[in-house]
DNA sequence: CAGCGATATGTTTGTAGAAGCATATCCAAG
DNA sequence: CTTGGATATGCTTCTACAAACATATCGCTG
């Protein structure tokens, strides 16, 4: 119900995952997890969102956040509103080049993905 | 020896996985296990040159054999060698498709990469 | 200055999936 | 008709990782 993006002409997804070191990466997950905190103002609101535990969700900012040679999310305790987390300007701009990268090597590889496709078996067309 | 993609710029690396359903889905692992199908001539030494049992690699066959309409890979058992597993032609074309979207991907990519490596923290850069 | 809401971490519990072990099966060759 | 090497598959044991639970801390606000 909440996840119908079948555009009518691809079923199948590239998921991409940038790999810098032994256990060290950007894929989807941290992806989202970012931009749920740019729009939801926080941590856990994005966590919850996602549906996972604010201390998993803490713990993949912190991994990002050290992994960069500057943190990608600024957070604040205390406060008004208890506190809250914002996507720094290094974090808005690695999302940014993440989800260019989603759309560039989609359209350039279109062509051999609707061909894998055309191998898949029949239940992952009418699916 | 046989990976040295290194072209002295880009430490990272692109590493893509086509999802098509639930658990379905087709990554580096599988692609080179089906390599090594294609150069050893067996389902065991494949598996055992990337340092899987059996028992996981000939799972991951069966997993790719059910999921495209056609198998990927040809066995045999018996016979004067006790048996063997060879790519069938869809074998062969599905882990070809599969390179070329690497090479696709990662030359599309390849400014947005670079720009995200320079954002990186220093201990990724010697590396 | 007490309380609220969110960050920040440690500790324990649970579990899915890998690893490991064991066997059965197949067929050409000798 | 036994042996050998590889496929094929069930069952048990581990274990890494996630989930759950539990606190501590912070700082504006009323």
């Amino acid at each position: 119900m909440s996840e119908d993006q079948d555009t009518g002409a691809t079923a199948l997804r590239l998921r991409l995952r940038i790999v810098f070191g032994e256990d060290a990466m950007l894929g989807p997950g941290k992806a989202d997890l970012l931009e749920g905190i740019r729009e939801t103002g926080s941590i856990a609101a994005a966590g919850r969102r996602m549906g996972m535990s604010y201390k998993r969700a803490w713990s993949l900012v912190e991994t990002m956040n050290t992994a960069f040679h500057a943190p990608l999310v600024a957070s604040s305790r205390g406060g008004a509103k208890g506190g809250g987390a914002a996507l720094t300007e290094t974090g808005d701009t690695v999302l940014m080049h993440y989800r260019k990268l989603q759309e560039i090597t989609a359209e350039a590889g279109a062509a051999r993905i609707s061909a894998l496709q055309a191998l898949l078996g029949d239940r992952f067309h009418g699916k």
